[in-house]
DNA sequence: CACGCTCTCACTGCT
DNA sequence: TGAGAGCGTG
């Protein structure tokens, strides 16, 4: 089992019981590590499967651990603890539902559903948006549960801060009144769970001798809490990381966690993991050298015995156009020359950029794939259908009730619903349980619904999941609904999808011969029975197949796109990548404000983490790694002008090649011969000291002034933005529409304005 | 209540 | 540029 591991991964994972920290790098074969642990400890030192628990961010990562763990044991992995952090939870606070002061069938929501639970609050309330927007107390709201913070303990210096908080705690009471929980929640509860219950917290610190948890760099306070509370005076941590490749600080992760464990827990107790087993020399040698420049990290060096391989390329284009056109171009070379679609990846910032690639691609008719985008339970139609359902079993859940309650049409207008929220209101109950209250037109078509409602609800006691999915499909009126609808058809098949998820739901969890409603026994599920008796906790509570079914959708909001395997190139942004390999990447858009991106120029943090995001790009290409920029690009239907990423700069000249510029494009156009001007060494990729990269500018293009709409914009003029304030041009380029001004504001810093169409005045005098 | 118009705004995204 | 939200009209 540990034999062809290389010495530090076999050190891991024979490392003695305690806690220890895993910095492993890119490549490095991290998940082998971790999965091979757990088998180790079982086989060779005799720990109990029951032991165990593992804890990953993705269903994805979990379900490979799984199986990899079972590929390496021939014995049942029954008992063992795998998921992610919000699985782990969901378990927990599912088994002790009542100590979690949580209602047995409590509902998930999902990012979408708490936003619009959140703007329903927005209205009862009576809130404006002028202050802050539902987007903005979600975020709130998310931020201080991912740092453990309940309303009450939420700073309150400022009126706004007063104001959030109160938001907070409303939202709060909203969500426990309709007996809902979000991500945050399920984390922030399990936490107080174990927290303010010694009995549960002793138990489960008894039982998981093992936390193990990978990509580490990824949690968040909460989470580093949670995971700490839970490990008891015999438990032991193996945190698996790389900070290096923390790239998610914007949604709550915090790398200190990686140092604060260190510093706690694991002080000198830490191995790293350097051998590289993906990337050529020159790739690594490359990327080693650009995150060398970050100030904050453990530091980490990987290396390789695979040999240099080939330099990185580095072509610089015109425009966004030509950079893609270049693009197609090298990778119709790669497929001409064997290479298997899938293992090309092009990679990108920001979803924006993908539209240019794409474009190219299939104008010539290569097969390509886009990560990202809606996943399958969250279109609109399988989302009417789960809020249907979720009706069954909690009809006191008014966002799933508001969702579909007039969805087909069914004479249930807004001005009824304002009056059926009036009379919720009053009786301090729910819009289902207001219906009652309502009379005339209003209340019959109410009373309607609400027997509809039970129709299917006694449904669910007499047919199987997949059949109750069909009933509720056909009787809510959804499947004529889409059928009327021009575009109807894609969605009528996204819901016959869904019925089959629903078949292929019950057969692997074992539900087949349960009705949807029904409670099955639960003989065989962990050790919950001798849990009940150990510690005399709330019976167990195992869920009907429509709840486990609920759950499922909200955890696990399914694949973006199918299967990998198919053979079509690979489009997605840095982030997405993360994970994955490829022989031949390319990485485009190096320009300073495209990538690092603009929004996280003037922080030193941010652009930490830009260039760690950039060492993860890097890392993804076994082979064949290919950087591009363009010195133009259109963004938000304007033409910008761009530097070259500082991140170019930072790379070592001995692992780059300088491909000759492409001739053509608006250069040729515009009679100035930036095929020359951009010849090696200009350009296209300077040795350290270019950072200002003046050439880009240079030649025949730079100007003095430029005309537009009758203003005459010069070098060294001040001028007034209505939103950046007072500056001064550095620099102005093109003519007419296309007229550009590099302008140094005083407070916002350097911009690049199209001229015609920034309110611009000038600053007479100047 | 549905449709179409205008306005605004814009990174990354798992659970 | 273009998606999504808000608003007014038939």
């Amino acid at each position: 089992m540990i034999e062809q591991l290389n010495p530090a991964q076999r050190q891991a994972v024979t490392y003695p019981e305690q806690h220890v920290l895993v910095l492993a790098g890119a490549g490095s074969g991290k998940t082998r590590v971790l999965t091979t642990r757990i088998a180790w400890l079982i086989q060779q030192k005799g720990v109990s499967p029951y032991a165990f628990l593992a804890v990953t961010f993705t269903n994805k990562a979990a379900r490979e651990m799984l199986a990899r763990i079972e590929a390496l044991l021939p014995i049942d992995t029954q008992g063992l603890w795998v998921g992610t952090f919000h699985g782990l939870c969901n378990r927990l606070l599912r088994y002790h539902h009542r100590d979690a002061g949580l209602p047995q069938g409590f509902q998930i929501l999902d990012s979408a559903d708490q936003l619009a639970a959140i703007r329903r609050l927005f209205k009862s309330l009576n809130y404006d948006e002028s202050q802050f927007t539902p987007r903005d107390m979600q975020h709130y709201i998310n931020s201080c549960k991912e740092q453990g913070l309940r309303a009450d303990a939420c700073p309150a210096q400022t009126k706004i801060e007063q104001h959030m908080r109160e938001f907070y705690a409303q939202y709060q009471q909203q969500c426990e009144r309709e007996g809902v929980v979000d991500f945050a929640e399920l984390l922030l509860r399990a936490y107080e769970l174990l927290q303010n219950n010694s009995i549960l917290r002793q138990h489960y610190q008894e039982r998981f001798k093992h936390l193990l948890v990978d990509e580490f760099q990824d949690t968040n306070p909460l989470q580093y809490a949670w995971l700490t509370l839970l490990a008891g005076e015999n438990s032991s941590i193996f945190a698996v990381g790389d900070d290096d490749q923390s790239i998610y600080a914007f949604r709550g992760a915090d790398v200190s966690n990686m140092y604060r464990f260190e510093q706690d827990y694991a002080r000198d107790h830490v191995i790293r993991l350097e051998q590289n087993y993906r990337s050529s020399g020159h790739i690594l040698d490359a990327a080693n050298q650009l995150i060398a420049g970050n100030q904050t990290r453990l530091g980490k060096k990987l290396w390789t015995d695979a040999g240099q391989g080939e330099p990185i390329s580095l072509q610089v284009l015109d425009t966004d156009q030509l950079e893609a056109q270049w693009v197609l171009d090298e990778i119709q070379k790669l497929l001409d020359a064997g290479t298997a679609a899938q293992e090309i990846a092009v990679l990108y910032r920001s979803n924006a950029q993908s539209r240019v690639i794409e474009h190219h691609l299939f104008t010539a008719g290569i097969p390509y794939r886009v990560y990202g985008g809606l996943r399958f339970f969250e279109r609109q139609e399988i989302k009417h259908v789960l809020a249907y359902l979720r009706l069954l079993d909690n009809p006191d859940d008014d966002t799933s009730w508001l969702r579909v309650v007039n969805f087909p049409t069914r004479g249930i207008g807004a001005r009824s619903l304002e009056q059926l929220g009036a009379q919720a209101q009053e009786h301090n109950s729910s819009l289902y349980r207001a219906v009652p209250y309502m009379t005339g037109r209003a209340g019959s078509n109410l009373a309607a619904f609400v027997q509809l409602l039970q129709d299917m609800r006694q449904a669910a006691q007499q047919q199987t999941l997949p059949e109750l999915l069909q009933y509720v499909i056909r009787q809510s009126g959804l499947a004529e609904h889409y059928q009327k609808q021009k575009e109807g058809q894609e969605r009528l098949e996204n819901l016959q999808e869904l019925v089959n998820a629903a078949a292929v739901f019950v057969q692997e969890e074992g539900l087949q011969n349960f009705a949807a409603g029904q409670i099955p026994d639960a003989p065989n599920i962990d050790d919950q029975g001798s849990l009940a008796a150990e510690i005399g906790a709330a019976p167990v509570t195992p869920m009907s197949p429509l709840g486990a079914f609920l759950t499922h959708a909200s955890l696990e909001a399914g694949d973006t796109q199918a299967e990998r395997g198919q053979q079509a190139i690979q489009l997605m942004t840095v982030h997405a990548a993360k994970g994955l390999e490829f022989d031949a990447v390319f990485l485009t858009g190096l320009e300073e404000g495209i990538f690092p991106h603009e929004r996280s120029l003037d922080s030193l943090d941010d652009i930490e983490e830009e260039r760690r995001l950039m060492y993860v790009a890097m890392t993804r290409a076994r082979q064949k790694l290919f950087l591009t920029r363009a010195h133009t690009r259109m963004l938000h239907g304007q033409r910008r002008y761009y530097h070259n990423s500082r991140f170019i700069d930072e790379l070592p000249a001995e692992n780059m090649r300088k491909l000759a510029a492409q001739p053509g494009g608006f250069a040729a156009a515009d009679s100035a011969n930036w095929g020359q001007q951009l010849g090696p060494n200009m350009g296209s990729w300077q040795p350290k000291s270019g950072r200002r990269a003046s050439a880009v500018y240079g030649g025949s293009l730079r100007t003095q002034a430029v005309t537009v709409n009758g203003k005459e914009f010069r070098i060294g003029m001040g001028v007034e933005h209505p939103r950046f304030g007072v500056g001064t041009i550095l620099r102005v380029s093109g003519s007419g529409d296309d007229a550009q001004a590099e302008i140094q504001f005083q407070q916002a810093g350097k911009k690049n304005l199209a001229l015609a169409i920034a309110k611009l005045d000038i600053i007479a005098g100047t």
